[in-house]
DNA sequence: AGGTATTCACATGAAACTATTCTCTGAGTTAGG
DNA sequence: TAACTCAGAGAATAGTTTCATGTGAATACCTGT
């Protein structure tokens, strides 16, 4: 107990490295947003009208990630519902991000959500699809106004359903009398429009922006920026700047990571005493955010995945790449011992897939001629990794 | 030897089923007037 | 008679199962030389 207090009372004590940590939160919106001036008065152009009442055209942003789409959005979407308060404009701008599972992934809930920001609570299930949209109409009818709907990783809305949401969406307009909505879009996927019903694709992108990557000199900026408000004063050591741009500009110019990065590094600092931010923090923290993200993932996932996951791991040593009939093998040994119920071969080609996806396994499609077609799966985690997500699975499923 | 046809061991798709969580409705019950 | 309770019907969703169909190339099987 004593202990316990002296560390506290140390921690107290001990001057922070940051000032003010939220300018290197994903969700922090700078006064003023790097390299984007262009971009940003584009697209205010275009959703200018919405502030004399009048829809704008739907807009369509493209770009990787970390390239300042949801960024520049916002901060455009902040300055105007700004004036519109001021000046009492009718005019209301809902940000929806389509990604957030059990939030905004499938039809009901994308209209739950916005019905949500209007102020009004929707229950999860139990009501009938139809009935919400009439909420939603009634709601958005109820008097004259713009929406500015913003869908932000929109391509995971249609990936898991098809695009008939953003066909009623489009259509919205021509059934409201008073209200008019615009839809904007943002995707990281270039080609995601492609696959979409035609009508829909016309009418959703009727102005289409990309967002270029930025380049190492530009993260370097965005990141001093940052840096100026969180950090205290020269607690980053030279060159930590320079290598956390050059590592995020290696990948697509991803700034977000670059920031990330950057807050790990910081965190680590601190957390080891460290006086300043120095290159090893940046390795060390570029270690932790990849390790964390696997081990998130593993742990965000339904038992039978994390069974799954383990019979792989058992298989590992042999260090050979492996098919999904000894995976299915052992897995369902596994499950016998350990009391579960063992799933079908099918089900656990589709969960083989999404490891995948995940980035968890390497699996190829191979056709062995004569010996069938299967995957050839490989595990893309160093040891460390596996004996760690090993050891954890084991405490996991051993609770229940 | 060269050319087809087979065949394996799954992959991939679609539909249907199960279980859970939640709403809504209307019948039956209760309590107060 | 109004308010309340509670079972049952119906939804949305996640996770599966069932049934059906697809598939790439190593091998088996021919064929004519």
């Amino acid at each position: 107990m004593k202990g316990m207090r002296g560390f506290f009372e140390n921690f107290l004590e001990r001057e922070s490295l940051f000032l003010d940590k939220t300018s290197l939160l994903s969700h922090y919106v700078p006064n003023e947003v790097l390299y984007r001036e262009e971009l940003i008065n584009e697209i205010a152009n275009i959703l200018a009208p919405s502030l004399r009442i009048e829809r704008p055209s739907n807009l369509f942003v493209y770009g990787k990630t970390g390239t300042g789409k949801t960024l520049s959005i916002r901060y455009i979407l902040q300055s105007m519902d700004q004036i519109s308060k001021e000046r009492n404009i009718p005019l209301k701008s809902i940000y929806i991000n389509c990604k957030l599972k059990r939030v905004a992934d499938t039809e009901y809930r994308l209209i739950a959500q916005i019905i949500k920001s209007f102020g009004r609570d929707i229950p999860a299930t139990g009501l009938p699809t139809d009935e919400v949209y009439n909420i939603f109409y009634r709601l958005l009818d109820s008097e004259k106004q713009i929406i500015l709907l913003v869908l932000d990783e929109i391509d995971q809305l249609t990936k898991k359903m098809g695009d008939e949401i953003l066909y009623n969406l489009t259509r919205i307009n021509a059934e409201l009398k008073k209200a008019q909505i615009c839809l904007i879009g943002i995707s990281n996927n270039l080609v995601f429009a492609e696959n979409l019903d035609p009508r829909v694709q016309s009418s959703l992108s009727e102005e289409e922006l990309i967002f270029p990557p930025y380049n190492a000199l530009q993260i370097q900026d965005i990141l001093r920026q940052r840096c100026s408000k969180a950090f205290a004063r020269d607690v980053i050591e030279p060159g930590v700047v320079e290598k956390c741009a050059a590592y995020a500009a290696r990948e697509h110019g991803d700034a977000r990571r670059a920031i990330d990065l950057l807050r790990v590094a910081g965190e680590l600092a601190e957390r080891e005493n460290a006086k300043t931010v120095q290159l090893i923090h940046l390795d060390s923290a570029e270690e932790k955010i990849e390790s964390d993200k696997v081990i998130n993932t593993v742990i965000g996932q339904p038992k039978q995945f994390q069974l799954v996951l383990y019979s792989i791991l058992q298989l590992t040593p042999n260090n050979r790449p492996f098919f999904t009939g000894e995976i299915y093998e052992l897995y369902s040994k596994v499950c016998k011992k350990a009391q579960f119920n063992v799933l079908t071969q099918r089900r656990i080609s589709d969960i083989l897939a999404e490891f995948d996806m995940l980035g968890i396994i390497n699996a190829k499609i191979i056709s062995k001629g004569r010996y069938g077609r299967t995957r050839e799966v490989s595990v893309a985690l160093d040891e460390n990794m596996k004996v760690k997500l090993k050891e954890l699975i084991e405490k996991s499923l051993q609770m229940n």
